[in-house]
DNA sequence: CGGTGCGTTGACATTTCTCAACTGTTGTGG
DNA sequence: CCACAACAGTTGAGAAATGTCAACGCACCG
């Protein structure tokens, strides 16, 4: 864990000017923000939410990565979304719901700031920015939950998964394309809604056929246009 | 149709009083957002919005109901909602996005409120009451698309539909709870993410077995704790 | 160095889709 | 008002995809 030390008021007050959503803010509204915030060093695995709480802060994660889940009827655990650094999330359950609607629990140690309590809610209600800036976010909310509804709606697993490789961030490596897991396979599994031992499969015949190449946290994409037909369902090379 | 007359301002206002998220606002306010509103008829699978338009209004829909769908990769036609009668849509284009990110079409016959342009916005931006009302909107919406993401997180295409069914509300029939389907068993086949010959066999096996009775437009509930049983993956009576 | 749990692989069971044919309903034009 | 066209809904048979169960190798952490 790398910033595991106390943060004082002008980092977090930095940290919250670099948020999307807090940026348009004057520096004056900034601070009064951040005056209503402390800091949460998780360790890994560590629960920070728990389902229906009464709501009384939103998070943002400045370092590490947070799990947001339910628990289903069946006692298996549903992924919701993995909150990375720089997001913020819970911003519903504080402004409307009252209580949390789902778990959260560090995957790895992470360091998240608790931006809470009354004194935001009347500073959303009272400053215009405030307000404005909120709607920006939970926008940038809905849209990636329309997008992991359209992610899940499609039937196949082979254009799930393809799908998703391609919309996650590559850097180029050697000579191709790589992009890195941001999570471990069995989670990335629960987030695709299939099994582990599909996504196994999956990866292997796709590696074989030399689309890709198989890596302990990372794909290394060698012909992205395979993989762009299978995302849109064309036709994946069988066995 | 029923309603394929003109709405004058008073009407137009005393529907957006009775849309959730503007009930809070002073009658004032409420006027001059009626005022920046005008009436759309669309007929049967008219056309309301096309996907990646420059989004200059959203939309509050009055009677029947609206589509709302992205066109995937190999042609296939994806919903995202049916938006109906009392709800609103767009928000998130108007206001943040710039664009709107779907299609949207009338399923019914349908009279939507087009509640647009800057004026709307500047109010949003201005009226900190706009604002608080449109925050508790998108929250709504926020939910509504958690629940869609679990829904279609469920595995099991009995679960799914079971789930589906309980979720919607019930009228009490002579003696069982009988829920009115929302859309044709073609769409919810769509929504559910599944083909519509599975769920015509689920809906029979089901019948069969005496959990359900299947009718044109509605399902009779004989036995909801069967289908709570089903919901929760805890088994299902096999043919 | 030994355990714990992820990742992989194989064999098998099950679900779901696909294709094809048929039935019923609805709405429209003669 | 009826006949017909168009399309939702149903049913069946077979194929394909995916899940389940079981076993094993391997990395990581204590």
């Amino acid at each position: 864990m790398i910033d595991c030390y106390p943060m004082d008021l002008a980092e977090r007050q930095l940290f919250l000017t670099r948020l999307p959503h807090f940026r348009p803010l004057s520096r004056k509204l900034v601070e009064r923000i951040a005056q209503a915030t402390t800091v949460r060093d998780l360790d890994i695995d560590q629960a920070l939410i728990s389902e229906g709480q009464p709501a009384n802060s939103f998070f943002a994660v400045v370092s590490g990565r947070i799990r947001v889940y339910r628990i289903a009827a069946d006692g298996h655990e549903q992924v919701l979304h993995h909150v990375h650094d720089g997001q913020s999330f819970a911003e519903p359950a504080l402004l409307s719901m009252g209580r949390y609607p789902a778990h959260a629990r560090a995957v790895v140690a992470s360091k998240v700031l608790e931006i809470g309590g009354q004194a935001f809610v009347s500073l959303v209600h009272g400053e215009p920015g405030v307000a404005t800036a909120m709607i920006g976010s939970l926008c940038m909310w809905l849209v990636r939950m329309a997008e992991r509804v359209e992610e899940l709606s499609i039937a196949s697993a082979p254009a799930r998964l393809a799908h998703y490789l391609l919309a996650l961030p590559a850097s180029p490596g050697a000579e191709h394309l790589e992009v890195d897991l941001p999570m471990t396979k069995k989670d990335l599994a629960a987030h695709l809604a299939i099994t582990p031992e599909t996504l196994s499969r999956l990866l292997r015949r796709w590696q074989d056929a030399g689309v890709i190449e198989n890596r302990q946290r990372s794909i290394v994409v060698l012909d992205s246009r395979v993989l762009v037909g299978i995302a849109d369902r064309l036709e994946d090379s069988g066995p």
